[in-house]
This record gives C-alpha cells, structure tokens and sequence, in this order.
DNA sequence: CAGACCGCTTGCGTTTTGCAAGCGGTTGCA
DNA sequence: TGCAACCGCTTGCAAAACGCAAGCGGTCTG
C-alpha cells in the first residue's frame, strides 16, 4: 500500500494529505495534550471516534511516521503508541488551530474551565512554552 | 441548513469541523498566496479541485463567515470573493503547516524555486512578516 | 475458571468525493 | 448583430470514505 502521486509539490498540500483530515489531528492533540497511548484510551474522547477509523488513522500515523507503535511490556496484548519528532514538531499548528477556534468560535466558550486554563497557558505563553512542552514530550515518548 | 450539533466544544475540534478537510484550507491559501478572487482561478490551482466540491467549500466559508461574495461592478456574471478578518488570522496556522511540510515532507523539494522562495520569506521572516502580510490582506479584502 | 479487558475487524447502510458534461446568462470582438 | 468564449455553478453517477454496532481471538485478574 504505498502511496499515491500527490496532487501537488505545495508543502501545505502535501501536509494536508497526511493530516488534512478530522480526525488525525484530534488524535494527536489527546495524545499531546491527554497523554493517551492506548487503543482504548483514544477512543473515549469527547468526539466518540468509531474503532474502525481510529484503527485506519493510527496505521496511517505511523506509516507517515508521525508515530511509533509498540508492545506493552506490563501487557502482552496492549500496543503503546508514542510521538515522534515528526509529529512533535506539529504542536505549534495544533495550537494555533486551538488559539483560532477560541478566538473565533463562539461555541468554545462552553468548554470545561480547567482545559480551558490549560489551554490558554499554552497560548498565551507563545513559543517559549511551546518549546518546553515540546521537550518534555520528547522525554516522555523519544528513547 | 443550520449547522448540527457540534461533537465536542474543544477548541481545536469545531475549528476542524470548519476547514478540517483536504480542500478549504488550499481554497484560503490560494486566495492569501496567489491573489485568487474568481471561482474559476481558485479551480485551476495544481491540485484540480472538481467545480462542485469548489462551489460547496465556496459555500461553506461564506456560511462561516471567512469569506465574503459579491458581483464584479466590472462584470455582471462575475463573483468576487474576499477573505474577512477571520480566515486573515488563520494565515499564521497555515504558514506553520507550510513550514512543517516543508521541513518534513521530502516531496515538497520539488516545488517550483520561485513559489519555495515567497514561502521561505514568509517562513523565515516570522511573526512580524506575517503581520505584514496580514495587513495587506486587509488593505485588498476588508472595505 | 469466569469475566473483564485488549486492539482491532467485519458487515452494512449512509454520506462524501471525484469526474465529466452541460446550463442559462454575459461579455468581447468581427 | 451575430457568435464564440467565458461566467459561476449544477447535475448525474460511480467509487470511496464514513459511522455504527457487533463480535473475535487472545490476555490478564480475582
């Protein structure tokens, strides 16, 4: 299953085709943001994520190398999923989707008070706390 | 044609629900990076977007407010699109995915040089060149 | 040994996409 | 004045993706 010609050289294209969905990036943000590294744990956000494509999207993730799949050692039949640089480096995007939408979408408001704390400390901060949340995921998922 | 009900009131996941797909957000860069303003200029970008999905995405940010449509005085059949405030600061969110593709998607080498030149400034330039851009932005689409 | 849990897979009906053709109206030129 | 080119879409249809519910073989827990 390799994958097709692009529909064009525009890095924006060429990004969107792998993340240019509704669901890859939710994915991330949880595992980012949730600390989610289990099947099941990504299944029981908000946005109910049916398991077919939760499965279809986590294959997709780690065939673009925006993950790494591996065995639980606790757990024979429990897969750890863990970030790489490539999809790290997605933080700020993911951020500034999320800085938009509560600027600009008035239905954020009705978020729950400590996400939404949580959130804001990451906005607001800018790049400086962007990078020092982006090296503890290092920490946690690179070996 | 009212907007269901949202999935979730996560920022980041009702920003997706407005241009998480594969085309709206080539729709915008078009319009902020090549100056596109006519239906059929937006369809003759390199990925080839078919006439219908165009007009429904046409739609849909006019529904949600990141577009604006009015007659050309100049031409009586000619719709003239303009971007509003709102899709002006999703320019920072597409900027960074141009630049994460750029770093990480290898097809991306072989965009033209002229086009990798204009988008590196952009890159480069940071925050305050995107200022810049986003003011002229405004000077061409906001009366 | 029973029951809960693990990451998926399967089947199936609905929605979205992609492609090609075309439509009524307008404009520019001979 | 006639006609071709162009305007923003719309339509029909096949293919692909999605969403839901149920279930599967294996594993761990009490």
């Amino acid at each position: 299953m390799t994958q097709n010609e692009p529909r064009s050289y525009c890095p924006i294209s060429l990004s969107l085709e792998i993340f240019g969905d509704s669901w890859t990036l939710l994915v991330l943000r949880d595992m980012m943001f949730a600390g989610k590294r289990h099947f099941r744990e990504l299944q029981q956000s908000d946005e109910h994520i049916s398991s077919n494509i939760l499965a279809d999207r986590l294959a997709r993730l780690v065939e673009h190398g925006l993950l790494t799949k591996a065995v639980d050692p606790t757990h024979k039949q429990k897969a750890i999923y863990s970030l790489t640089e490539k999809s790290i480096t997605l933080l700020p995007v993911i951020v500034q989707i999320g800085a938009w939408g509560s600027r600009w979408v008035p239905e954020s408001k009705k978020q729950d008070k400590a996400t939404r704390k949580h959130v804001r400390a990451l906005q607001d901060g800018g790049p400086p706390v962007w990078e020092h949340v982006m090296s503890e995921l290092r920490a946690q998922h690179l070996k």
